[in-house]
DNA sequence: CTCAGTCATGACACCGGTTACCATCGCCGG
DNA sequence: CCGGCGATGGTAACCGGTGTCATGACTGAG
């Protein structure tokens, strides 16, 4: 068919003619035209408003036309258009989840966890990456957020822990879940993973293996994890009469680079650590390439323990000992919630946290300590 | 404030009061009530149309009311309503991302590529991770496309290469771009990623490092980049005067575990190869875990080679040389390609394929043949 | 000065659903 | 036999924008 090649060039000429845009042009090429509510109501002899009342399961029809009418519902393949409902509703059926952290396979977890959820409910999911070290950092979530109406957003650390963020959605009247290490929030709002707790128990398998002389590296100090991780890993130590002196902590930055990095300052301490606590795999992963080149044997001469168990654990040799976060459920549980948040129900005076404690998921690159 | 506890009675009792839902009883919690398209139009004392007008950029509209009128929508803060736009326009600003690909830094670098070029144009992105196994897989991405009225949608592979699937979404009107390997489509339809070309420097690269005994591992031969990676790398050996002999070509998975039994099975023959180019770095994690578990050294004694660079690739020891494929690019390409097409712009008569070439990133796994 | 042509703007229908409210119908007891 | 009630279905208005077309003001040519 002659196309006009009209690229854009609608807007350019002052003087078009009214106001015709190129629109028509490509939507008839659809062969059969989409049927409508209406349609549904002319087929079945009845008003729009009882298809309507079929569509949304009320009550009040009686079962033979029910029948009839989800009858040619079906026949005729009609779906309610999406916007003209959200339009009446005031609701668009959308959940945004806003990231900004580089662990993709935890994002994507995430992602496929709460899309499960979502979908059952009706829902669908918009994603936003974003970067909080932008300027336009608040606005392009604010525009996210408007753009589409969203009905709520998940968000996961470490922008979910960003305050002023969590004030925005509140005055935009956004309802939202943040998934976080700390109880920052009404619970409500919450997905909480204990890392306090799964620190612990990090610093008990290390205790049981035997070693004395542990390090650890750390978070960003900005990162709430980071914080409760040491803490919780710092303290279950003391309990069993080790301590982590303060030249043993390395704060990095949850990246391998940083991970190798401090690797380094530690191995070069003498005497040295023999097993380190990485903030999390990808930390781990720079020890064991610090390792690699300083020729240290791993399990044999430096335990690593890493957190997060990304599938980077599985794939390093020797397989990297690592905690385990289920952020399938997590995503799974924040869309519940957040659905429930959404359509008002749970909505009830107390309820806890939703929360997830990690566990130890021990592999090859932890050990007796070595000499 | 005294909730009704009515967690969704709304629908059991047949009597309730005619048809009223909670509805209202959330929605007026918001303080200030939103303002809409009329709101401006009553304070800037002009009809709906021209505040349409002005917020659709329209230069029928005097410079001085235009002003008057931006002026007032800023103070207030007004944004259009998207729905109501949406059912206007008969398009939902909302396109789609299909994927079935266990690579997650693959998804979320497209998926961040692809958001960057969405926005600019006013577009958000749905994700809709599915399984091409599960037997409501088309009915699944159907409705994914009806439920939204999606306005088109992008697919990665290997989802990317079902031609049933490209079937419906022609019959559903859906515009579409494929991410794939091999040009089984109109190619404004196509990203292409020449994986055969990759595939030859890899043959180059062995071939001036003077091996001689290579083995490949290949995806899955449903996969269409398997097979064009095989054939790219194979034939580009038989130029050099290499050959790839059937006893050195295993068939993999790209998954972890299938590189580490078919690397497992390569390494049991004698002679056995001094290269193993993997189907994806994935494959090649799991032929550093075999030659671990035999003592095999890298790059000592076996050269390896990857293909995707995924974050993987740098953090295994030795790191890997692997083919980088731009994916964020692919991304923001395959997101302007399909915006395109939606905006009903640049269809004109004959356009390439839109292609990328990855190219070599040599680490250490890669060196000269041992004995 | 008149007339045609532009530009700027508004009135109104419409997108495809929903709710509020009203009308009707069948069945019941008084 | 009639009024009343609950069950059903219809009508109109509305959600918040956009398209179409008419109209009035302004401009420049004849």
């Amino acid at each position: 068919m002659p196309r006009k090649s009209a690229t854009r060039v609608v807007r350019l000429p002052a003087k078009a003619r009214p106001e015709s845009r190129a629109a028509e042009q490509t939507a008839v090429v659809s062969a059969e035209r989409k049927h409508t509510i209406n349609d549904i109501a002319r087929l079945a002899n009845v008003s729009k408003k009882t298809v309507s009342r079929v569509i949304n399961e009320s009550p009040f029809v009686r079962e033979e036309t029910r029948k009839r009418i989800t009858e040619i519902i079906k026949r005729v393949g009609f779906t309610p258009d999406p916007q003209a409902r959200a339009l009446a509703f005031r609701r668009s059926f959308l959940i945004g989840l806003i990231y900004d952290n580089p662990n993709a396979p935890y994002v994507i977890n995430f992602q496929e966890g709460a899309l499960g959820a979502l979908r059952r409910a009706g829902y669908e999911l918009v994603v936003h990456p974003c970067d909080r070290h932008s300027e336009e950092f608040l606005s392009d979530i604010r525009r996210f957020i408007t753009r589409q109406k969203l009905d709520g957003v998940m968000m996961l650390p470490p922008v979910s822990e960003n305050p002023v963020l969590a004030d925005m959605l509140r005055k935009l009247d956004c309802p939202y879940i943040r998934v976080i290490s700390a109880a920052l929030d009404d619970p409500r709002n919450l997905i909480m993973s204990m890392d306090r707790q799964s620190a612990a128990e990090v610093a008990e398998h290390l205790a049981k293996l035997g070693h004395r002389r542990i390090a650890m590296i750390m978070g960003p100090r900005t990162f709430r994890s980071a914080i409760e991780r040491l803490e919780g890993f710092s303290n279950a130590l003391a309990d069993r009469g080790l301590s982590l002196p303060p030249e043993f902590i390395a704060e990095g930055a949850y990246t391998f680079e940083s991970g190798a990095a401090c690797a380094d300052a530690l191995l070069a301490r003498s005497p040295r650590p023999t097993a380190i606590f990485a903030g999390n795999d990808e930390t781990a992963a720079g020890v064991y390439r610090t390792a690699y080149l300083r020729g240290v044997k791993i399990p044999d001469d430096l335990t690593v323990i890493g957190f997060d168990d990304s599938p980077l654990a599985s794939r390093l040799c020797p397989s990297l000992t690592t905690m385990r976060q289920p952020i399938r459920d997590m995503g799974r549980m924040a869309a519940e919630k957040l659905v429930a948040k959404v359509a008002g129900i749970a909505d009830g005076p107390a309820i806890a946290a939703t929360t997830v404690l990690p566990h130890l998921v021990a592999r090859e690159s932890s050990g007796p300590p070595g000499k």
